[in-house]
DNA sequence: CTGTTAGCGCTTTCAA
DNA sequence: TTGAAAGCGCTAACAG
């Protein structure tokens, strides 16, 4: 019968059931290894399930997350997947009420929702610590725009790892703000980081750090030598990286396999479901850039 | 009215117009920033015109291409660009036959479609007289499934600068063929690459040229003094690896927008359009893994 | 020029 | 057990 041609219309199965069996996928730079990544793991569980997934970025931007999430939402998602670029989304909560499940992708959600996150505070601690281990004593901590949650706890966690040193964050850390979380603009903020005469850098992603690594050889700094370098992600460039890069490791897939899973669970058991903020840990992987082993 | 939560129902729309107004675009491997970048012009070029974008990655399977173009199809989308796996699919077929156009991108189309390309045989080429110029003799050629168009022609360029050079191919060129092109193979490929006994390596794309140069580092060998190493694409992390890679550029962003902008033609004006098979040139960026200057 | 209606293809409900 | 019908929200065509 329908072995000639026949191809379901989901269109009409989406107006008949209110909502489409797809789930969108909104992360922060698809240019980011570590995003594609987790978006791998989203998407196995979700076709697992059967369902299709809409995957969006935002390039960090508040306007284009709206613009993806009203485009999900006119599409009627089943559900939302949402690594998001500043703390309250207007249109996340409207999803909420018109009863979309939004979960929370790679930072902490309020209760009452789902979210998956990974402990950024240890994160950014991990790394401080084994700067400070290795005799470092003035931290460059290369950031994005203020907005993003998970980056600001990694730097709360760069300061506690300096005061259970002893130390005092205020003269150990100094903080270059970049205007996105991006390889160029690392590259271009090399001479602000090394205004700050810093002996050790920390940058809030991989992407970042390895353009700054590029800036860094170029101005003839030695990495680790005069300046050790550590990033965050560790995606897989990082490990073959001019100076193969000292990196805390998330698990990006689980991250997305998990979020993807709870929200299916609020999808299709609402009554069983409840919500849910499941924590990972980090994971420090110590490289040549931070002149460890 | 519509400002206390009216959102469009893009289903019923999608349902009366008999197709939706987001198009779909099915990548050979989203980990690999070739792709997203493509992706990006793809989106840019879309969101201008109103469309919504479905990004999807057959991770150079077959039968999750089938799969991805019958969701595609299944949602009714507008319009679809394929990075095709292999040559002919059954299901793009069906789609064109359905009134729904299809781009192929970074891939030669048969006449009767559109198709976005670049010239793979002058890429292979540029890489191999790079080489030859620079007096290597024994070059390995590393590829992936040869199903892959692009692949086979960049081979076809390479055996062209060998013979153009007066050398035969026969004794200059050994090929290895990875299960996939990305960097975990590329890394695993190593012994038989050297068992080649090559003076300079080709890998067909840039993740894979940075999972061998890793393993080639691991095992001692010098780049570019013993082995010279040339990739593809001129992805972002090229410039910033261990050795920075000489590379093959290609327009990743505006081959998406090229060919998004050919599919909306089609599909906005379908007596208007007349198909067409641009084809952009691709550029050789040395550096130092090819020991150039 | 404004307002009403029919129907897209699917699912669910209810009748035969 | 099998079949018919209603209705999801939108748009295009048509009536007033």
């Amino acid at each position: 019968m329908s072995e000639l041609g026949f191809v379901r219309n989901s269109a009409a199965g989406a107006l008949r059931a209110g909502r489409s069996s797809a789930l969108g996928l909104v992360v922060l730079d698809i240019g980011n290894p570590f995003f594609t990544e987790l978006a791998r793991g989203v998407e196995e569980e979700a076709a697992a399930r059967g369902y299709g997934l809409l995957l969006c970025s935002s390039d960090e931007e508040p306007d284009r997350q709206e613009a993806h999430l009203r485009f999900l939402e006119e599409m009627r998602v089943g559900g939302v997947l949402l690594s998001p670029v500043a703390g309250d989304s207007r249109r996340a909560k409207q999803l909420r009420e018109r009863g979309t499940p939004v979960v929370t992708v790679d930072a902490t959600g309020r209760r009452g929702t789902c979210s998956v996150s990974v402990d950024d505070r240890r994160g950014g601690a991990l790394a401080a610590t084994h700067l400070l281990d290795t005799g470092r004593r003035r931290i460059a901590w290369v950031t994005g725009p203020s907005g993003i949650r998970q980056t600001a706890e990694r730097a709360e966690g760069i300061d506690e790892a300096v005061t259970t040193a002893g130390l005092n964050p205020s003269t150990v850390v100094r903080t270059v703000t970049l205007p996105a979380l991006q390889g160029a603009a690392g590259h271009a903020a090399v001479a602000d980081i090394l205004a700050t005469r810093p002996d050790a850098v920390v940058c809030a992603n991989d992407v970042v750090a390895l353009g700054v690594l590029r800036g860094l050889l170029e101005a003839g700094v030695d990495v680790p030598d005069d300046v050790a370098l550590v990033g965050y992600d560790d995606i897989e460039f990082a490990a073959t990286a001019a100076v193969p890069l000292t990196s805390v490791r998330q698990p990006a897939r689980d991250l997305g396999r998990t979020a993807a899973s709870l929200l299916l669970e609020e999808l299709t058991e609402p009554e069983a479901h409840r919500h849910r903020q499941p924590v990972f840990t980090p994971e420090l992987v110590v490289r040549r850039s931070s002149g460890g082993t």
